[in-house]
DNA sequence: ATGAAAGCGCTAACAC
DNA sequence: GTGTTAGCGCTTTCAT
């Protein structure tokens, strides 16, 4: 592949004319008369040139590159945010770049070195593992919006939902239902969504004067299908069983609902369960998945604006959007 | 965000050195005096310098970046492939940026050019969508490798499956469990493996002497479980129904089981289904799928190799992978 | 062992 | 309307 493009000079070289035209030429510049235009036009074509983005970012500082950070692409619950994302980007005329971290702090710096050398010119991260100290120093000079997951300090503009009522409104729709003992499937409580979710649960628990017990709440290591399934069998090893389960995530829920049904338990009857997200997935389980509904697009278009506004030195505000219980099957029979 | 990193220049100024000495301790040259790196390194912390990959690839045409096309990251098939680069991609010191084309194409403009233009060093594409021509064109002067989808002109180096094979071996499954009517759901036979997999289909009924019938063959637009769903709500219209499916995916064929349920059939009894590609949910569905299984995992990891290979100007071949047939409730109740 | 300087491809300020 | 040129940040000869 030793193989070098067509650059500036000899397109210029053999229309005939200074780099300086054939820049303003690939830039649009009023102020080419029609005939070099078509010159340069034709060389461009015949040299099969491509202008170097390299060239033009060194020069510019700007690439119109924006980075999404993720944990991981197996988790659902991004699709749609990035789909947000994506969409509002385009309209701006800025591509986005996926970057999956899977929670290595190295390949966090490279992403972040990134945007440090221009590289890229702003950052949305969705990663509740990232480095929150390196995450904030690389705000103070730069374009960074958290999306979902975000920091309390309020130093980085945040995208969210309000984990705590999301949370208490799903427990609050189990009890109402009629259940007592009620489990808890939670993710790792480093992460601040998973602080405030816990929170939730408490608070309704509490309201209808229903004890706390440690032994109801697990605590996965990651949100995938068999963490959910994992976390369910360790709470029907209880005695006394829970009649109904709060999971953080659909995938864990979809996990548990499948635990339920393999030790010959039935939801919701035996065990009612609700998850969060609301995935696409959420609707294809058997049964059906009562769920709290993120606004996932909108979230990822809201935060995709707040990111551009915020590279075009506008200012940018804060933003918590409405979530929505969505009753199915499975605490409904 | 009017901030300017510091440079190299300024490095050299405040060690007292040149640029070209910050340069060689940068890159680890041997040729350095331990005080003077001390005093460049020194330097280096004080002023929070980190070199400009602008700068660098701009000058050593070389950005350690290899480009991962996929049409959409909603689909689990791709999660375990881009495990298997990303972790083969590290192992080499590159780092991969995952491009979502939404199979427009605008976007895989964008995303080619960053090849041309050195931004990237090279290219996997898994987008059966892609624009060929295009592709091959790329191909001519920079790295490129196909996974999964190719194109049998050989013209591209790929790493994929025997599809044929595999849909014939599923299908065969089906005959000998005593299915007869047998349907196909099928994605778009625009797409090579779409053919392939219908054409095993076809060659699985013809060795039994079993009719094939278009009424049979459902072509869905996407892979979304939704598609699943309507494909076999079609097929369930039919006067006589189809005794069993094979889907081209394990989402459509998840989406199948859901409608198979919803219309008061039982899997695999009234229908058997065989999905394909061995996704996490496949083994989270009730019924649980039996499937094709792809080698995902190490056809990412084979995918990347060859293009590392190819960047560095070594020959590469393209390979074949074994598959499996991965048998579950949904066949064998 | 270190420094000076050229050059990677591009844009924009300035000159004509 | 078009050309000349400096400079973006870096690496790498070629001197010394």
């Amino acid at each position: 592949m030793g193989f070098r493009m067509a650059n500036i000079q000899e397109v210029a070289k053999k229309a005939g004319v200074s780099v300086a035209t054939v820049s303003r030429v690939l830039n649009h510049h009023p102020s080419v008369t029609p005939k070099t235009r078509v010159k340069v036009e034709t060389a461009i074509r015949e040299l099969n040139y491509e202008p170097s983005m390299l060239g033009r970012n060194l020069r510019n500082s700007e690439s119109r590159l924006l980075l999404v950070l993720i944990p991981s692409i197996s988790n659902p619950f991004y699709t749609e945010i990035i789909n947000g994302i994506q969409t509002t980007a385009i309209k701006h005329r800025y591509n986005i770049l996926l970057c999956e971290t899977n929670s290595d702090p190295r390949r966090e710096n490279i992403f972040f070195n990134m945007v440090k050398n221009k590289l890229a010119d702003g950052i949305i991260s969705m990663d509740p593992t990232i480095n929150r100290q390196k995450l904030t120093e690389l705000a103070e000079h730069h374009s960074v919006i958290l999306c979902s997951e975000y920091m309390e300090d309020g130093s980085i503009p945040y995208v969210t939902i309000d984990n705590e009522r999301a949370a208490y409104q799903a427990v609050k729709h189990l009890i109402i239902l009629g259940k007592k003992k009620i489990a808890l499937i939670n993710s790792d409580e480093r992460f601040l969504y998973a602080r405030q979710r816990r929170k939730g649960y408490e608070k309704a628990l509490r309201e209808f004067e229903i004890p706390i017990s440690e032994e109801l709440i697990y605590n996965t290591h990651e949100l995938n299908f068999h963490d959910g399934v994992q976390a369910m069998r360790m709470l029907l090893r209880m005695e006394e069983k829970p009649s109904a389960v709060f999971a953080v995530s659909d995938t864990l829920a979809i996990g548990a609902l499948k635990e339920i049904k393999a030790s010959g338990l039935k939801a919701p009857d035996d065990i009612a369960v609700v998850g969060f997200d609301n995935i696409h997935f959420s609707n294809m389980s058997n049964p059906t998945l009562t769920t709290i509904a993120q606004p996932m697009y909108k979230m990822g278009a809201t935060a995709a604006t707040m990111l551009i506004n915020q590279i075009q030195s506008k200012q940018v505000e804060s933003i918590l959007l409405d979530h929505e219980l969505i009753i199915r099957e499975s605490t409904m029979g």
